[in-house]
DNA sequence: GTCTGTGCAAATTGTTTGCAACTTA
DNA sequence: TAAGTTGCAAACAATTTGCACAGAC
């Protein structure tokens, strides 16, 4: 998605909580859109550090998350991630033991079956998780 | 399981290693064993405060989950928990928003798609963890 | 000019580690 | 008695917060 879809549901939400617009959270804003991967605040922080502190980096994640604009993705224990989830559908991931790597992967089997199990045991879903790990292609050949 | 079987993995593990028994290990294990639900450390140290300190249930939980007899489990970005998992098969979770409980679920025909989902991306599966989140039957009533 | 956002440093939370004293084998 | 184990307190890492100052409207 374009840049300007995704500053313009910030700017939308920013004006309907009577919040202010800046710099910082819009370079914030698009240094995680530029990025490919999932980037940690502290890795987030490493490219925009000239001009912005920490503590602001994590509000402006925060502020993401809380109207929808990101995800927050845990990934065992580590460090939580970000990635912008605006516009896309959900996916899960395979991860790549050795190397780290990530793939988003979407299964429409998957999701049925997992209807199915919340229906069976009367659970109102939500939303759902799942994370495949293992050692991807190209590790494998070494 | 009973929980000779269970002290037993344990005892096993310290000798292979060359370790040595202590009384701390065995009351952490029998408590994590004895709860029904999925404990923190913190948890587990206020049930032992009394005889334990608290890096001690650190470093024996670290210790039963190297030797297989434990997993940790993520929620989100909650503390870890514990479950004794040894002589039991993997399972997935329902986990309910509202008042936090958790059931477990299995489901072969998920395990059958993700092997699928795996394979198709040429990737080697090693393990995964699936959660799902929703209100459970109880909290849909009030 | 008022009120929000930022940067810094300090606080917080969950977990690990160094070290002297204690236990086990 | 030699080596591993413990408890305490200090160290750590990730994240949040208080406060004085800067910036938006």
């Amino acid at each position: 998605m374009e840049f300007v879809k995704i500053k313009e549901k910030l700017d939308n939400y920013i004006e309907q909580e009577g919040m202010r617009h800046s710099s910082q959270r819009e370079e914030v804003l698009r240094t995680l859109w530029q990025s490919e991967k999932h980037l940690s605040a502290e890795e987030l922080y490493n490219e925009v550090k000239e001009n912005i502190g920490i503590a602001t980096v994590y509000r402006s994640l925060n502020l993401f998350t809380e109207c929808g604009l990101c995800n927050e993705i845990y990934f065992n224990n580590e460090t939580t991630r970000y990635e912008i989830s605006y516009g896309k559908k959900h996916h899960d991931h395979l991860i790549c033991k050795k190397c780290g790597k990530y793939i988003e992967v979407r299964n429409d089997k998957i999701e049925k079956i997992q209807k199915q199990v919340a229906r069976n045991n009367n659970f109102l879903l939500k939303s759902h998780k799942m994370d495949l790990y293992g050692v991807c292609e190209e590790c494998q050949k070494e």
